[in-house]
DNA sequence: CCGTATCCGAAAAGATACTG
DNA sequence: CAGTATCTTTTCGGATACGG
C-alpha cells in the first residue's frame, strides 16, 4: 500500500515513463498485434514493449490475446477500465498540437 | 527541431518526469513561493525542485518572481499559457481518485 | 513471431556541503 | 531563503543473444 499526498501521483505510476501513454494511443484506435507496435513506435525495442505491456496488463488497462499457433501471435487491447484513461491521453494529444503549433509560430519572428 | 511521430511525445517532453505534473498541480491554486513549494511536495530536494521549475520556465508555463530583499523572496505562478495545460491535470487528478478508489474496493474481495 | 535474459551505458534522482 | 556545485546511487532504457 502506497500512500500519495495527491491523487495524480497513482495516475503518474501506471502512465508515466516514455512509452506507455504512446502505446496506449495506438491501441485507442484498436486492437493490434506485437509486431504492429513495434511498427507504429519507432526507437522502441522488443524488450522495453513487452515490458510496457505487461505493466499495463498488470495495472488492468491493457488486455493481451494469445493465439496458440505456430508461429506464434500475440495481440494487444484495450480493457473498458483501460478506455476510462481515453479524456487524459486526448488532452495530451490536443495540447502537445497546440504546443508544436506555438513553437512553429515563435521560429517566425524570432529576435535573432 | 525534433521530429516527433506523435504530437503527445510534445507534451510527454513538458511535463513528463517525476515532479512537473505535482508542481503545476499546486500552481493551479495559486503563486507559491520556494519554500511554499517545497512543503506541498514531501521528498522532493532543492535541487529537483529548482531544476524542475527552471525547465518549466523556460518552456513558458512558469513564471518567477524575484523580490529583491534579504533574506531573499521567490515566487512562483503559472503563466496563461500554463494554465492551458489544466485540462490535461485535472484529467489525470480525476482519473488518479478513481483508480486508487478501484483499488480500495478490489482489496475488499480479494480472491486469495 | 514473440518473448526472455543478460549486460551495459546514460540519465534521473538523492545526499551533502557551500554561497549570496 | 533560495540557489548552486559536486558526488554517489539508482533507475531507465538500449544492444545483443538466445529460446519456445
Amino acid at each position: 500500500m502506497k500512500g500519495y499526498h495527491m491523487s495524480i501521483e497513482a495516475t503518474l505510476e501506471v502512465i508515466g515513463g516514455k512509452w506507455k501513454c504512446l502505446i496506449l494511443c495506438h491501441l485507442e484506435t484498436g486492437t493490434k498485434r506485437t509486431s504492429e507496435l513495434k511498427n507504429l513506435l519507432p526507437g522502441i525495442t522488443q524488450k522495453m514493449l513487452t515490458q510496457q505491456l505487461r505493466d499495463l496488463e498488470e495495472d488492468g488497462l491493457v488486455i493481451r490475446n494469445v493465439y496458440k499457433q505456430v508461429p506464434p501471435k500475440v495481440e494487444y487491447r484495450l480493457s473498458e477500465y483501460g478506455k476510462s484513461i481515453s479524456p487524459i491521453l486526448d488532452a495530451m494529444c490536443h495540447w502537445g498540437k497546440d504546443h508544436l503549433e506555438q513553437a512553429e509560430k515563435n521560429r517566425g519572428h524570432a529576435k535573432a
